[in-house]
Formats: structure tokens, sequence, C-alpha cells
DNA sequence: CACATTTGACCGTA
DNA sequence: TACGGTCAAATGTG
């Protein structure tokens, strides 16, 4: 399956804390900029970004902790169904198998398995607009499975794709797998920023949540020296940065949110099902860093400070395509 | 009219 | 060459 095997999951580790160590330096540089230089705070918000996609590539790789996270038939024959708990909808971080033969998952593209009570797959909604592009029958699968591309391809650019395949073993299951970031999201931040918006006020929100991420990363930064783990080798101890509510709509018009929860923490939901798996751990850490850096690179670019609190559950928790090569 | 979906054809890859 | 992914014309919808 994954075809990245690694005899150098030592040195790994030691890059992967390398690189969290960098993202630390460059929050702490964030929040001591957050006042006086927007400009700089969104450089550095688009550094922290980039050095996360990085880190996430090098777990991905599989070289991390030495484990193969083979998303193997155990994985699949025993879905966490009961991690559901949204009664709309709900995504599980654990990745399923598809029948998948070719370049699948290549390139740190992203799976999850979204349950939808009553809808059809079509009818959810992660928060971003899609446009369906074509469907196929696939091969020893039940159902047909559909592409989609963001709205906003034309537009922005926005080279986005998503695939979603009723699961076979339970039709109120879908399994998506996302390709490719978002990049209409940021234009929209970037748009607004060049229309002259106000410059930046110092926002304090923003501000805890520089300190809530560097302490998230303190800590998990220590886990990260003791060794392979059984459990949480990589866990971030969500609360501190989920339970926030951001201040303002930090994307523009066009971007709706979303029914969709991201179970960050696998303790809160079914621990006993997956103590902390690998991939599990690495979606918190993602979805955890990308939420704030979205957040440091609007909140440092645009100002218009709306009443909408958005929910954070809608922001991209999957992967990115891109610069896995490290 | 603008935009979304459907659907068969086409194409690249394994 | 089969399969999976994408294209694009036809069709649907507001």
């Amino acid at each position: 399956m994954e075809s990245v095997v690694d005899g150098n999951g030592g040195g790994s580790r030691l890059v992967v804390m390398a690189e969290l160590s960098r993202i630390k330096e460059l929050v702490k540089q964030l929040d001591a900029h957050l006042r006086d230089c927007p400009d700089l705070c969104k450089h550095l918000a688009e550094q922290i970004f980039t050095v996360t996609e990085r880190s996430i590539g090098m777990i991905r790789s599989g070289s991390f902790d030495g484990r193969k996270r083979s998303a193997t038939r155990s994985d699949l024959d025993s879905p966490p169904h009961s991690a559901t708990p949204s009664p709309l909808s709900g995504v599980s971080g654990v990745p399923f198998r598809t029948n998948k033969k070719r370049k699948m998952m290549a390139k740190g593209n992203h799976q999850v398995r979204v349950s939808s009570a009553g809808g059809g797959a079509e009818t959810l909604d992660d928060g971003y607009s899609w446009r369906k592009y074509g469907q196929k029958e696939i091969l020893g699968a039940q159902h047909r499975r559909g592409y989609y591309r963001c709205t906003y391809r034309k537009t922005r650019g926005c080279a986005a794709t998503k695939q979603v395949q009723r699961a076979d073993e339970d039709p109120t299951l879908f399994d998506v797998t996302y390709h490719g970031t978002h990049t209409c999201v940021h234009k929209t931040a970037a748009a607004a920023a060049a229309a002259n918006v106000q410059p930046a006020t110092p926002n304090p929100d923003a501000r805890s949540l520089l300190q809530s991420l560097s302490s998230s990363l303190t800590v998990n930064t220590e886990g990260l020296t003791s060794g392979p783990q059984q459990s949480t080798p990589f866990s971030f101890s969500s609360p501190a940065v989920s339970s926030l509510t951001p201040p303002e709509n930090c994307f523009g018009q066009g971007v709706s949110f979303s029914p969709y929860r991201l179970e960050l923490s696998p303790a809160t939901s079914d621990s006993s099902y997956y103590p902390m798996n690998p991939f599990e751990a690495e979606w918190s850490v993602q979805s955890e860093l990308q939420k704030l850096a979205s957040l440091l690179v609007d909140a440092t670019s645009t100002t218009a400070v709306e009443e909408t609190p958005f929910s954070l559950d809608g922001i991209e928790f999957f992967d990115f395509d891109a610069n896995f090569d490290v």
C-alpha cells in the first residue's frame, strides 16, 4: 500500500522535531509582531503553513514513528461507525480503504469517512462549494464514485477536488477523498487585504490562539523525544485551540461553513476503538495548525470584524497535496 | 441567461 | 488493455 518505506525513522523524527521547533519559533515571532507589523505576521503565518505541511508530509511518509500507517483491512472491516456523534453528519478521521490501484494517496491526499443521516453524499456540505464533473462505476464497488472540483476552479484557479463514494458496507457512509488545496479561500482573504481595508488592528483572540498553539507545541515536542510510543506519539492537546471561537469571519463571501464535525480529539469520541493512531495524530496536528495559520493569515490581512462568527468545523482539515518531498 | 448536473467519450497510467 | 479520472456536449434548474 504505502510505497514509502523508510529505514530512517530516527532521523526523520529528529527532522520532524526540528520542524516543529521551527513552527514554535515562528509562532513566537508572530506573536511578538502581531501588534505592529501585519505584513510580517502574514508572512510568518505563511511560513507556519509551509513548515507544517512539510512536517506532516514526513509523518505521512511513514518514516516518522517507524509504524507503517497502513490503512489495512482492519481499519475498514470495522469502521468506527459509533464515532459519528453528529446527528446530521459526521466525519471520521479514520482512513478507509478504497479499491484504488493507482496513485491514490501518492501525494498526501486525504481521505475521510463521512456519515450522513438521511441525505445523500451530494447534499453533504464540507464547507466548500463543489461542482460535480463526473461519476464512474468502480470495479468491485457497489456504488458509483462521484468526482467534484471546486466551484471556483475557473474564477480563482482553485485546484481542489474531491471524490465521493458511498461505502459498500453501509450506505449511510461516504468515503471522501480530497485532493489539492483550496486556494480560493486564501485568495479571498488576500483580495480583501488588497481591497485596502484598514490595517490590521491588534487581535487579542489571535494572540491567545498563538499562545495556545505555542504551549501545545511544547507539550508535543516533548512527547516526540521519548521514542516510539504505543499511544499518542504525536498528539495535540486540542482543547487549547479547537475550543476557541475565532473573532471574525476569516473567509470572504462565497465560502459557507458547514455541518461537518471533525472529530479532532479521538479521546472524546471513541478512544477505545483507536487509542490514537498515527493518522489521527497527524490530522490533529495538521488541522490545528492549519486552522491557526488560516486565522492568522486572515487576521493579519483583513480587519473588518464581522459579526458572523464562523465555525472552525468547516475549515480544511485534510491534507494538502503539495510539497511532501523533504 | 448563467450555472449545475448528467453522461458517454476520451486519455493516461499501471 | 482495463481501469480510473477528466472532458465537454447535452440537458436540467433557477
